[in-house]
RNA sequence: AGGCACGUAGCUCAGUGGGAGAGCGCCGCCUUGACACGGCGGAGGUCGGCGGUUCAAUCCCGCCCGUGCCUACCA
């Protein structure tokens, strides 16, 4: 930054504190950034100064997490890099509130339920629910309640949240916050819909569909995972109708048998051909079925031919569709078997007494009492329909498989008919891939997350979910004449009229006296995915559709930051309706961090038990201590949780602070900076602009780690270990101004410099430090609006300096030291004489920093020695006379 | 089952077609005038295994082993 005319401030040393109190220094330095609006975006600046954040919102019910810290502080760090390259920053920061952690905290904690049929009670006040009280049945709430109950709970969360996030020194702009369920957010999902509408993007459907039987809601295929776990091929025997044949199929299913509505085999299955276009009888309720060929069926696969039920799962429903089978729907929304009757004419029977009987025997239970009473009753001759004992033909035999759940669920999905919204994606699988390949990943292999899930994806986005915590779908259907709805028409709210509760709000035009009233209307009741309001982050920054300038300037965003494991949700749902809504990608880069795992390496989680809570490990090693781990880490990669990385990170700080100190309170005769007269001194700064380019460097190619570490690495062992102490004796000299002014303008630009480029990752530290002197000399009262270090902080040299001398110096100072250390002496011993041997050239080349070197080494008097036997650059040290301590 | 990433000193991790590195930990020394929340010096590794390409492989290629993740299968 200097000019050679640049005054300069020296600080007395006395008046810092011998050790710096961080959480001090974080509490104060918050509060200036907040007052100063240091970190305040300025919509008055081009889009091209700008440099857009799409920042996560994190989900606020979840626990305090250290994983938040690592990621959160990767993107502060480039921003803060940004920034200080001139960029106009927008960092907002959200909180994704609605959902089912949500209702599931809330439920948990008040220990309430919610039903939508129960009256609002404005005077509602809960207490937390105490041990005792959770063992009694949970009260019922009204929707209007629990939703209250929720805003309650995440405002409480939202406020741990930002302690964290303002202790840790996020440079947020904390004038743009929102949370995805305020009215803004509400506004803008219902708004994407609309859109979507209009173009026809989205549908609504009623079909079988994943349904979680705790939850009581539809899910989307991103929402699904696959657990593997125990379970059983049982063995049945089959009957063929008007034939004494018989066969049997193999299940993992067996509760499914009254649901039965087909058997299929491979068309090509020499053991099952004959039975092609008859029917078969299933035993215990003798339902016939007809049999058909599918080349889906698989002939190694168990006794190669299967019963078709509805629905045991995705291929089931397949089946259904294309063979037109009917449909017993045998599960309903708890998850329990539907009371049926055999004989009627959607569960037909050959003998509908003995199949009602037995139904008896499991109607009403869960799907696993189910599936062991069915086992016994199968071993009922009497059951049989063959007449030839008992159904199961031998004991099951257990096997390990894959079954679907919901990613939050503890029960298996089944698949239930339900009418559900869909948005339309599965025919835009080539443009979604088209929009992910346009945008950069960091790491670049994180791409084939996205493609991979793009290729496989095999359903349209269910997004409409049987939850109250979230944004309400906009949207009524009108009633006819019997009160019955018409799907097929729904009443989309408008524009003006959101956000909009269709339970609470009439449609335009309509009166509320018309709800639920035959001729009338009905609201959905149902609200959005919370990923469809998530996927919107970008827009809801940027106020698409309400503030079209603005959004202009801040959309698509410049970068995501993005974890992995979410790559097939938030990245994906956010490119598709940035591809929907625009025909645009969402944001330029993806980086995307690693996980923290604990010390053994395990993936931390609540229900592991080793998730590490962030506060105490702040406390303990400052901010700055464990940003410096989180930006040890390169993107992408996984972490252990390593405490003594904190530490080293807080030593660091320590460092910057006496090196600091020591350094601004170097004085000169004279007021202003004075040229770098001497040849160390041009020659340091020569090695520091190229630490300066090389940080650079990183930082475009978002390598923050490797800037930090090339920062840090120069910090320790040129500046402080070595610059300092062999210019020091220099910049206190009594008897030379010119090199002693060279002495101190060298130091101060490397800590000026250095400050500067640790300023993204210590924060606090370094403001301190600038606020010393830099801030007034510079009139830059934040070193987070610094110029980043650049070729102007060296323009004032008189003439280059060669790196080689420095270097040069560095080793013979080494050389001394290690004499000094293997003669067991102190390192401030001064040293009475000793020789110095090193090539001729060698010698001739330290001649220019000579003198700096036996200062610091506090040697006397010496002898230059030429040795031929020597590499060039090395030195041996001989003689050495030590003086009495 | 396929894909991606990873495997380097006791630990956490950099790294490169030619010399094997850092920090922590460990050992020894030093209370030196910025800093003992410090400094100096040192020990410590067949770079997962086996093959191949190359004058030369920790690095490039193939196979294998191990770890993690993603995706798929799910009768």
């Amino acid at each position: 930054m200097g000019a050679e005319t640049r005054r300069f401030l020296c600080i007395d040393p006395k008046a810092i504190p011998k050790h710096f109190a961080a959480a001090e220094a974080e509490r104060r330095w918050d509060a200036e950034w907040e007052k100063q609006g240091t970190y305040h975006y300025d919509p008055s600046r081009p889009r091209s100064e700008t440099f857009v954040v799409d920042t996560p919102p994190p989900t606020v019910s979840g626990a305090l997490h250290i994983g938040h810290i690592f990621s959160y502080t990767h993107t502060d760090v480039l921003v803060r890099y940004k920034r200080m390259r001139g960029f106009n920053v927008f960092y907002p920061m959200g909180w994704d509130d609605n959902g089912v952690p949500t209702e599931r905290r809330v439920q948990n904690y008040y220990h309430v339920r919610c039903d939508p049929a129960a009256d609002y009670d404005s005077s509602l006040q809960l207490e937390p629910a105490t041990a005792k009280r959770r063992k009694d049945r949970p009260q019922i709430v009204s929707r209007q309640n629990f939703i209250e109950l929720c805003h309650a709970v995440t405002r409480e969360d939202e406020k741990a949240f930002k302690e964290l996030w303002r202790r840790v020194g996020l440079s947020v702009d904390w004038r743009e916050e929102y949370t995805t369920v305020d009215d803004r957010s509400r506004k803008l999902a219902q708004l994407s819909f609309r859109d979507l509408f209009e173009k026809g993007h989205v549908y609504t459907a009623h079909a079988p569909f994943m349904w979680d039987v705790d939850f009581q809601m539809a899910l989307a295929q991103a929402d699904v995972v696959d657990r593997e776990q125990a379970g059983a091929f049982h063995q049945i025997e089959f009957g063929v109708e008007g034939s004494d044949r018989r066969f049997t199929i193999s299940t993992t299913r067996p509760e499914l048998l009254p649901a039965c509505v087909g058997v299929t085999a491979h068309p090509d299955d020499e053991r099952y051909r004959d039975l092609f276009g008859k029917r078969a009888i299933t035993p215990l309720f003798r339902t016939p079925v007809p049999i058909f060929p599918s080349e889906m069926a698989d002939p190694d696969k168990g006794t190669g031919v299967l019963m078709v039920c509805t629905f045991g799962d995705a291929t089931d429903i397949e089946w259904w569709r294309e063979q037109g089978l009917a449909l017993r729907q045998l599960i309903g929304r708890t998850g329990r078997l539907s009371p049926v009757e055999f004989g009627s004419d959607a569960f037909p029977s050959l003998d509908a007494e003995s199949a009602n009987r037995y139904y008896a025997d499991i109607s009403n239970k869960t799907v696993s009492q189910a599936r062991k009473r069915i086992v016994e009753l199968l071993r009922d001759p009497a059951g049989s329909a063959t007449g030839g004992g008992p159904p199961l033909q031998s004991e099951p035999e257990a096997i390990r498989h894959t079954v679907k759940y919901y990613e939050r669920g503890d029960r298996p999905l089944e698949y239930v008919p339900t009418r559900q919204w869909f948005v339309r994606l599965l025919d835009k699988k080539a443009e979604l891939l088209a929009k992910g390949d346009e945008v950069q990943w960091h790491p670049d292999f994180m791409r084939a997350r996205f493609r991979d899930w793009t290729e496989n994806l095999q359903l349209d986005w269910c997004i409409s979910r049987q939850r109250y915590f979230g944004v309400s779908i906009p949207v009524w259907y009108p009633l006819d004449g019997d009160g019955k709805p018409d799907y097929a028409n729904p009443i989309v709210a408008e524009a003006d009229e959101m956000p909009v509760d269709p339970i609470a709000e009439a449609p335009r035009g309509a009166d509320e006296s018309q709800r639920d009233r035959p001729g009338g209307f009905t609201g959905e009741a149902d609200v959005f995915d919370t990923w469809f309001t998530s996927s919107l982050t970008p827009q809801i920054g940027s106020h698409w559709r309400l503030d079209p300038a603005r959004h202009e300037k801040l959309f698509p965003a410049d970068v995501r930051p993005q974890a992995h494991e979410i790559i097939r949700t938030w990245a994906f749902y956010t490119i598709a309706k940035a591809l929907l809504h625009e025909g645009s990608i969402p944001w330029k880069h993806v980086v995307v961090s690693g996980w923290v795992l604990d010390p053994d390496r395990k993936k931390m989680s609540k229900s592991v038990g080793n998730v590490v809570t962030p506060m105490p490990l702040l406390e303990k090693y400052t901010a700055d201590g464990a940003r410096y781990w989180s930006a040890s880490a390169r993107l992408g990669t996984d972490t252990a949780l390593d405490e003594k990385m904190f530490k080293v990170g807080k030593r660091l700080a320590t460092k910057i602070y006496n090196a600091g100190k020591f350094v601004l309170s170097q004085t000169t005769e004279r007021s202003e900076i004075e040229p770098l007269h001497s040849e160390l001194d041009r020659a340091f700064a020569a090695k520091l602009s190229r630490l300066v380019t090389r940080a650079t460097e990183a930082f475009e190619e978002l390598d923050h780690a490797q800037a930090l570490a090339e920062t840090e690495s120069f910090f320790w062992n040129h500046f402080t270990d070595t610059f300092i102490e062999l210019a020091k004796n220099r910049a206190r000299s009594e008897s030379d101004p010119t090199g002693r002014g060279s002495a101190v303008a060298a130091l101060r630009l490397g800590l000026d410099v250095l400050l500067r480029l640790f300023a993204p990752f210590q924060p606090y530290i370094t403001e301190e430090v600038w606020s010393w002197a830099f801030a007034r000399e510079t009139e830059q009262p934040s070193i987070h609006r610094a110029p980043w270090p650049g070729v102007a902080d060296f323009q004032h040299i008189p003439a280059p300096g060669d790196e080689g001398s420095f270097d040069l110096a560095a080793a013979c100072w080494t050389a001394i030291n290690k004499a000094k250390a293997d003669a067991e002496v102190s390192m401030g011993r001064e040293v009475e004489s000793l020789t110095v041997g090193a090539t001729a050239a060698t010698l001739k080349r330290l001649a220019a920093v000579r003198d700096d070197v036996f200062a610091g080494a506090r040697v006397r008097a010496h002898q230059l020695e030429s040795r031929a036997d020597l590499e060039d650059g090395a030195f041996e040290i001989s003689d050495a006379v030590y003086a009495e301590r």
